[in-house]
DNA sequence: CGTTTTTGAGCAATCGTTTTCTCGTCGAGA
DNA sequence: TCTCGACGAGAAAACGATTGCTCAAAAACG
């Protein structure tokens, strides 16, 4: 339905169309195409009057056309589970950049961790014909793999799937642990406490096993001889730090599973008079600047890469819809930010 | 090109199409189109053989070939100007909630602040043919619109646009401030410093503005006389905290720009020595959790409900692109969260 | 029983690109 | 001068769904 039937050759009502292009260049539209996508043999003087027509008219391709002869959308769903929290935000920007780099969008759906806006998501993807979907959640615990989505590629990012041989991109909490240990070790620290979140989250379980064997590698203990699970929160830290100086009043380092348990052992022990780094390192996690550069003294902290974690998600996902998936878990390496408080 | 050409009764090698739900249903492809939207006259009989085949087939309609016929895209790009930021992320929340409850997906574009990709970004939509862009920024300060949309509705949410023709949707820092004041001067104080973020933001100047309106309403003015302008961080509030106890010792409360200023100027207090709310009282801005709930005590706050003004600003949009738009800036009332440091 | 309505379903054009195939035409070689 | 290639451009068939129009059969009517 056309706005302006009455003249055929006028400016087309909305956007200019390959139709439109191939008028003004003289040329039928199969050659317009032909110009655009570089393919078939043709004369260069030919090709150039289609240029220059693109050019005038400001043409550009639909997309729905496109999509609709090629089956490619260019388009990939990124499914967050938990509203965009505070982890997942950094990993979906990584992956964002790393695919609005080229020609491919991202469409966004937040299931607010209800299967049933899960499962409306998921339809409305396919409907869609995106070609993958990356699906990220707020904290490390596997999660189940999405249903019904054999036959689009899938990278799951910072949450595994629990099927071991779907794409997963994760933290390395074993290497993280590891970098805190043996900077505190390195530093001097012998009596390490290491307080940290609930213990039914995986990130506090995993970080925590791999803390303790890296102690023992260095032929050490927690200074209270165990672990000090808790909250996530400020309050704990705070808390936590007087249970561990009464049990073990010569621990002489903290290493917390976040950075908000972190900057409440430090708002503590300046409230004991315990001077940070001097008689005490702080060791936190996550790197979360509002958190670590804002506590007294700023954190050295673990930073997990959460954008590259995306970036890398987003990279997998690309390598799967283009040529071949490669399944199982692909672990980012975490990064040591030394600050004032080691 | 078809993977299985050879048995074309075959179980279709991708998704079903609606050729396939009418073969199965023993109708044409027209009818079963029909029998689907509802319009023309058709036998029950016959609307039901096709529904139930397609849903033997799980059929569901290719949104580009919908969207090439009717030039809908049933998708609206959400545009943010810097990262997915903390007041970002919220409004972004609330306008893909409103959004996705319908059939209306959301193509997220990140510019980083920088124009050149947000040019990128801008083509990329327009190409896409999404029906409407929502475009929000980190501050509340206006920012240029976006160029060459004249074809597609656009809303700004949070920050508003320099035109005022365009639609915006805006937070009532008037009202905000005007909040906090009431309350403090309600709850009998009458000694009260101002501390916000630096001048040169909008959001610093008019909070500061209108709190002094509120003030000389109830016949008061800043216990310090002047507004104290600085950053929006921790460290700030608590050399502010100084500064005001140095020049007007009598001060019974402090309004902050924000949250983080806020929680500087307890611990500041706490440091001192002076109780909160006891001799002291203090109120917020932002209710940003992490800071208002890890303060000690607890900070009364100002909620600005950004998911509130993503949601109105997706409601806007769908009005404009079914029906008309509404020039202007629309404010959204911020809501007073009493806690226990007033 | 014949004629006019109603009714229900199919045909075909359409949206805008891509791509294969066909068909002129021009140039070169014999 | 005739023929055979090569080369360049156009015609047309996809992709999948929607929709106005046509047309047959069945129902209603005199």
């Amino acid at each position: 339905m056309p706005v302006t039937p009455a003249a055929p050759d006028s400016p087309p009502a909305g956007r200019a169309r390959l139709a439109d292009v191939a008028a003004l260049a003289g040329v039928s539209v199969g050659t317009a195409s032909k110009a655009l996508n570089g393919a078939g043999r043709m004369r260069p003087e030919t090709r150039q009057r289609v240029l220059d027509a693109v050019a005038e008219l400001g043409f550009s391709p639909n997309q729905h056309a496109q999509s609709l002869h090629s089956g490619r959308s260019w388009t990939v769903g990124l499914m967050t589970t938990d509203g965009i929290g505070r982890f997942s935000t950094p990993v979906l920007l990584g992956a964002e950049d790393a695919l609005g780099a080229g020609k491919i969008s991202v469409l966004l759906c937040d299931t607010r961790g209800d299967a049933i806006r899960e499962q409306h998501h998921l339809r409305n993807l396919m409907d869609r014909r995106v070609d993958g979907i990356i699906v990220t959640g707020r904290r490390t615990d596997p999660r189940p793999p999405l249903p019904g989505v054999e036959s689009i590629p899938v990278v799951y990012a910072l949450s595994p799937s629990t099927n071991p041989t779907d794409t997963s991109v994760i933290t390395d909490d074993r290497g993280g642990a590891r970098l805190a240990i043996e900077h505190l070790v390195a530093t001097g620290r012998t009596r390490i406490a290491h307080v940290t979140g609930p213990e039914h989250h995986a990130a506090a379980r995993e970080r925590a096993r791999y803390a303790v064997e890296q102690l023992q590698g260095a032929a050490l203990q927690p200074s209270t001889g165990r672990i000090h699970h808790g909250e996530w929160s400020e309050a704990w830290g705070r808390r936590a730090t007087d249970a561990v100086l009464r049990t073990a009043p010569d621990t002489d380092a903290f290493f917390c599973g976040n950075d908000q348990i972190a900057r409440g052992v430090t708002d503590a022990l300046r409230e004991r008079g315990v001077a940070v780094p001097g008689d005490m390192a702080v060791v936190g996690y996550d790197n979360w600047d509002t958190m670590a550069l804002a506590s007294r003294p700023p954190l050295t902290t673990i930073d997990m890469n959460l954008p590259e974690i995306g970036r890398i998600a987003a990279l997998e996902l690309l390598r799967a819809i283009d040529t071949e998936p490669r399944p199982g878990a692909h672990t980012v390496p975490c990064r040591l930010v030394v600050r004032e408080s080691s």
